[in-house]
DNA sequence: TCGCAGTGGGGTAATTTGGGAC
DNA sequence: CTTGTCCAAATTACCCCACTGC
């Protein structure tokens, strides 16, 4: 059945989804913080990203939302 | 933190290619929506281009599609 | 505990986007 | 046909300082 393995939930910093992109650490936090990119934050209120989310973002794959 | 591996391309902005070509970054835009250069957008919208296709380009390494 | 690098928050300047026209 | 420049708006980059993470 072509079952996906994991889906490398690795957890990314904020400068490293920048270098991926080629913004600032500040521009990812703003991407978090317009809801456009989902956020785990640390107990002391550090965020950290799904490398999953990342990688699908770089390609150009947006959020499929309802497959109606 | 500090090192990371090149998986990815390494990305240029738009003024970056244009400062390469010693064109406008406007018609580095041109040449993205001619669709003759490869871009990913960040998720502001902003175009990134794929420094390898740039170097590829200005060697005269046209892009052979078709192999016709 | 200390220290270093990274991160968050706010604000401002610079860049990029988009379309139309010459 | 291609390139450069005008406009307005949006997004991004860098400044400060205080705190987190290791």
């Amino acid at each position: 059945m072509t079952v996906k393995p994991a889906v490398t939930d690795n957890l990314l910093t904020p400068s490293e989804v920048a270098t991926l992109f080629r913004v600032d650490p500040k521009t990812v936090t703003r991407w978090a913080k317009a809801g456009k990119l989902s956020s785990i934050r640390t107990l002391g209120g550090h965020r950290r990203y799904l490398e999953s989310e990342v990688q699908a973002l770089l390609q150009g794959i947006p959020q499929q939302r309802g497959t109606a």
